[in-house]
DNA sequence: GTCCAAGATCTTGTATGCATCAACTCGTTC
DNA sequence: GAACGAGTTGATGCATACAAGATCTTGGAC
């Protein structure tokens, strides 16, 4: 049954159906049908409704072709594609940045990030817990360091995607030992971007913020690897292989 | 009361309401209450309420921060941006579709689409129709070029916003013959991309793609500039200047 | 055996009434 | 006079009954 707690019905439904997809119980290209969905909640086909539109809005369900929504089906090709387009989206809010000139505000707030960051590093071990909220921090800020709300409004769309997101392939704690160069790297490409963004060279702080984005590829195959199956890893479990 | 024609209620609200939106009619950053809509289109709430989800998820309306919609605001910076990220999208369409070889049956089609373009500049006057018609084949195939699901989604999402379109801001009857060396232009730039495709020159392709989307920007500053005022065009019509 | 059509069934579309929640008003208290 | 809170108004949240449409089934003609 498991109740999830919410303000009201649509986000109780929303959270609960999210939460099915996210983890594969529905699975892609599944159709999904009010009443059954309204029953096991035990609330009205009204909520239900809702919460499937701003799913459909979230990229998590598609229109059917007639009518009625089904759970958008997603491969590793997806997987790839979607990092691509989350480089290539924060490449043009760094490159645009760079252009136009950011905020100093904001600019300073990554400074600030950065630093944290770089003092992840200092003695041996790696907090993973610090480096995953810094990481994700720096992403945040990049998004909205264009000044360009259409920018942000389809990079937060991207992001969106559970297996998109900027910390999606973090090397765990059980690897993160073994991956710590993945991480310098992964950092020595965040000093160079706000670098980049500073110095107003709009090419380069593209091309770095695009390049960076291929550590989660990179991340994401050594995962694989490992695991010898896609479903293992938390952000993959409803990738279709 | 300008009853549209349609299927069904939801349809006709989805359609009366976008089309206000699009005309101004309905002023960017304006509130939508249910029952005022419900009753001007002569049905209840039910089918306005999912007609204005389905414009959220066209972007044309956001969700207000407590509850209910409110029109979306665009100013003209966004105009630019919005031009500027499908340059960009467009750009990652054609470089990876030449980095990861494009579908043959695609390529033939654009082929033809680039010849027939060709020939709007045969005889001395360019026909208006047909060379639109032409470009927003060529733009729809590019789309579609890469083989990627995800940058198909996204470039659908963002080429939806009015202003966004290739054909948004093409040189109008009026203005043929005296910007028709814009067109001449556009034109070599659709030829040039799919020639970088075809020999598999990625990073040209998305070079070139990128720069043709700067032709909507040049011809939007050319007609704002003409007519004075952005209320004229028909694509600018909901932006807030 | 295949195709089509009529009916049955399953699913969503729509209206409506009541519940709930948020924002505001206005009066009271300190 | 400012702050607070109860009542009021107005908007959406939700359930439900019924309508309409889509799809599947079944029976019959050929």
């Amino acid at each position: 049954m498991a109740e999830a707690t919410g303000s009201n019905h649509t986000i109780r439904a929303l959270t609960e159906i999210r939460k099915r997809i996210l983890s594969g119980e529905l699975a892609g290209g599944e159709r999904l049908f009010e009443v059954p969905l309204a029953e096991m909640l035990n609330i009205s086909r009204t909520p239900v409704r809702e919460a499937m539109s701003r799913l459909a809005e979230e990229g998590l369900l598609e229109r059917a072709k007639s009518t009625g929504f089904a759970v958008r089906a997603f491969g590793v090709e997806d997987v790839i594609d979607a990092i691509e387009l989350r480089g290539v989206l924060e490449g043009t809010a760094a490159r645009l940045a760079a252009e136009r000139g950011a905020d100093p505000e904001l600019l300073a707030q990554m400074t600030e990030v950065v630093e944290r960051l770089d003092a992840c590093f200092r003695d041996d071990s790696v907090d993973f817990e610090i480096y995953s909220r810094g990481n994700e921090d720096f992403h945040r800020i990049l998004t909205r360091l264009s000044g360009s709300k259409i920018i942000e409004w389809e990079l937060d769309r991207v992001v969106h995607l559970p297996f998109a997101s900027p910390s999606a392939f973090l090397p765990d704690k059980v690897n993160l030992q073994s991956r710590q160069s993945s991480l310098v790297f992964a950092q020595a490409q965040h000093r160079e971007i706000l670098a980049a963004i500073k110095a107003r060279e709009g090419s380069r702080a593209e091309a770095l913020a695009r390049e960076h984005a291929r550590t989660a590829r990179r991340d994401l195959e050594e995962a694989m690897k490992k695991k010898g199956e896609a479903g293992q890893l938390p952000g993959l479990a409803l990738v279709v292989t």
